[in-house]
DNA sequence: GTGAAAGCGCTAACAT
DNA sequence: ATGTTAGCGCTTTCAC
C-alpha cells in the first residue's frame, strides 16, 4: 500500500494537471473495454425504453453502451438481413466491446453465425426474440402468460366466440401469443378464429384481415391483437362497418405502447415492461463479463400485466 | 505500394485466420477513436428520432455513438444538474471520443465548464438548446419562424384575441417561441395574453393555467402551446368547461410528437424535423473532427413546417 | 517495396 | 513501499 499522505498528494497533482486516464489504453491492456455493444434501435416506445433500461444499469456499473443497429433494409431477403446483422455485431467486436445486447432480426440464425463472439468469449444477450439455434442468453416477455391473461379477461367478460389477429408465426413471440391464446379460449369451451397479419404495421393489410375476421360466422364478439400497433387498423375497420367498440366488438392488444391509452376508446392491453427487459439484459451481460453466471444460457421471461381500459366490455350488454 | 498479388494473399490469410483489427489499439495510436459521445436521452419521440438521425450519419462515416446521458435528477438544483452534466461529458472524454453531441440541461452553462473539451480539441455540438456562453456548434429549430407560422395560421383563420401557454422563459427555445408569436400577433393588430407554464408536462399545472387563460376577458379564441405536450391538459380544461375544440377554441402546438395526430381532435402543430437535427449535428461534429469547418461556432436552425389538423378552425364559425 | 524499431498510454510482473 | 521493465496491438518512421 501507498501511504495515505502520498496518495492524497498524487491525486491532488493529478487533478491540478487535469489528468484523466485513457480508457482505451487501459482496455487494450486489461482486455476489458467497459463498453457493451448495444444493437437495439431506439425507435418508438419499445426500443427507446429498452435502451433506457440498458443504459441505467450499465452506467451504475461503470460501463457505457456503444450503439449500432442494422439500418432497416426494405429488401426483405432474410439472408441479406442476417448478414447485415452479422456485420453490425462484428463492427461492435472491432471496438472490443465486452459484451453484446442484440435485438435480433429473426429467430432463425444459426449458432455459427456468431462464431466470432464465441471465439472471443464475448457474451451475447438477445432481447425480445429468442434465437432457437444459438447458445445465447435471452430476456423477453412471458408471451404465453400474457396471451392467457388476455384470453381469461375476455372469457371473464363472457366472450366465447372470439378471434385473433396474429403476428407472423415465424417469430416465436407471435407464435407463443397466438398459441396460448387459442389454447386458453378452447379449453374454456370457446371458439377462436385466427388470422395472421402478413406484414406488421401495414394499415391496409390490417383492415383487410379485420374485415375477414368480422365476416366469419358467428361473428366474433372480441378480438385479440398480437400487437397494439394493429389497433388503429382494427378500429378503422370496425368503424367503417358501423361497429362500436366495445359495445359491438371488444378489442385487446399486447405491448401497451404509449399510443394505446390515447386511442378512442383507450385500448385494453397486456403491458410488457420493456425498460425492465433492458435492465435485466444489461445485468446479465455484465454478470457474464465478470465470469459469474457460467453454464447454460439463461432464458428470462418477464411477467406482463393486464391493463384494463375501455376497449373491452362484457358481452351481456346488448347483442347476442 | 505493395504488389497487388501480395495484397490479395495477405488479405485472404487474414480473413481465414479471422483477423480483425483492434480499433482501440488503432485509436490509441492515431488519436482518433472513431467514437462520438452522444449525450441525448433517447426518450420519447424527440430523443429517439434525434439519436436515430445521429446514428444514421455516423455509421456511414464509419463512426459509432457512445451513449451516455445524465440520469434525471428530481432535485431541481441547477448547480447539481450542471455538474452531473459535466461528469457525463468527462466520462465520455475518458473513452477518448472524437467529438460530443449534447442535449444540454439548460442554456446557461459557462464556457469554462467545458474547458476539458477545449483543452483536448474535442468538438462539441449542442442540439435543441443553444448555450449562450459557450463556443460550441448548435443545431436546432428556427423557433421564431415556427412561432410566426403558428401566429400567421391563427391570424389567417380570423383570430385576433389569442393566448399562449409558454414554456419556461429560461430556455431560449421557449423564449423565442413566445416572443415571436406575440410579436407577430401584435403587429397584425391582435392581442395576446401570455402565461408561463411552471414545470413542463405537469398535467395539473397545465389545466390550472389554461383555466386562467380562459378566464381572461375577452376570452381568447385560440391558444398557442409552447409544446405539444401541453395539449392533453388544455383539451381537458376546455372539455371541463364545455368548450369544444376547435369550435370554441382553436389550439395549435409545437413539435409534432407522435401523439399529436392521435388526439381528439388531431392537433394542428408546427413540426420540427428532429431526425434531421440529429443528422446535421452528426455531420457537423464529423466535419470538425476532420479539421474542416474551422472558425466561428456554427449555429444551425432548421426550418419547421406547419401541419394543419383539426384543432384549429376559422373564427367565423359561430361565436363572437 | 519491405522489414525493423520506436512509441502511443496504460497495467502487470517483476525487482529493489 | 517504490521503481523498473515488458508488453498489449497497432501506426509511423526510418533504414534497407
Amino acid at each position: 500500500m501507498v501511504s495515505e499522505e502520498r496518495r492524497v498528494r498524487i491525486l491532488a497533482v493529478a487533478k491540478r494537471l487535469g489528468y484523466r486516464p485513457n480508457l482505451m489504453a487501459r482496455a487494450i491492456q486489461t482486455g476489458r473495454s467497459h463498453i457493451i455493444g448495444v444493437s437495439v434501435p431506439p425507435i418508438g416506445d419499445f426500443g427507446s425504453r429498452m435502451v433506457c433500461g440498458i443504459h441505467e444499469v450499465l452506467v451504475v456499473s461503470d460501463h457505457l453502451p456503444l450503439l449500432h443497429w442494422r439500418t432497416p433494409d426494405p429488401s426483405a431477403d432474410p439472408e441479406r438481413i442476417r448478414s447485415a446483422e452479422l456485420a453490425v455485431v462484428n463492427a461492435l467486436l472491432d471496438y472490443r466491446v465486452d459484451g453484446v445486447i442484440l435485438f435480433p432480426a429473426d429467430d432463425w440464425v444459426l449458432d455459427l453465425h456468431f462464431r466470432e463472439l464465441h471465439r472471443r468469449g464475448v457474451p451475447l444477450v438477445t432481447v425480445d426474440r429468442q434465437l432457437q439455434q444459438v447458445a445465447a442468453d435471452f430476456v423477453g416477455t412471458d408471451d404465453r402468460y400474457g396471451a392467457r391473461l388476455a384470453a381469461e379477461h375476455l372469457l371473464a367478460l363472457g366472450h366465447r366466440q372470439v378471434a385473433q389477429l396474429a403476428g407472423a408465426m415465424s417469430y416465436g413471440t407471435y407464435a407463443d401469443r397466438s398459441d396460448a391464446f387459442e389454447e386458453t379460449i378452447r379449453s374454456a369451451g370457446g371458439t377462436c378464429v385466427t388470422l395472421e397479419k402478413p406484414a406488421l404495421s401495414e394499415l391496409a393489410g390490417t383492415i383487410f384481415q379485420t374485415n375477414r375476421l368480422l365476416d366469419s360466422r358467428p361473428r366474433p364478439s372480441a378480438v385479440f391483437l398480437a400487437h397494439d400497433h394493429l389497433a388503429s387498423g382494427v378500429f378503422a375497420a370496425a368503424a367503417a362497418r358501423g361497429l362500436q367498440i366495445p359495445r359491438d366488438l371488444s378489442v385487446i392488444g399486447f405491448a401497451d405502447l404509449a399510443h394505446a391509452a390515447l386511442l378512442h376508446p383507450p385500448l385494453t392491453t397486456v403491458r410488457q415492461d420493456t425498460e425492465a427487459i433492458g435492465r435485466r439484459a444489461a445485468d446479465l451481460v455484465l454478470r457474464r463479463c465478470l465470469g459469474q453466471e457460467i453454464g447454460e444460457p439463461v432464458r428470462l421471461r418477464l411477467v406482463p400485466e393486464l391493463i384494463v381500459r375501455a376497449s373491452t366490455a362484457s358481452i351481456s350488454q346488448g347483442r347476442e
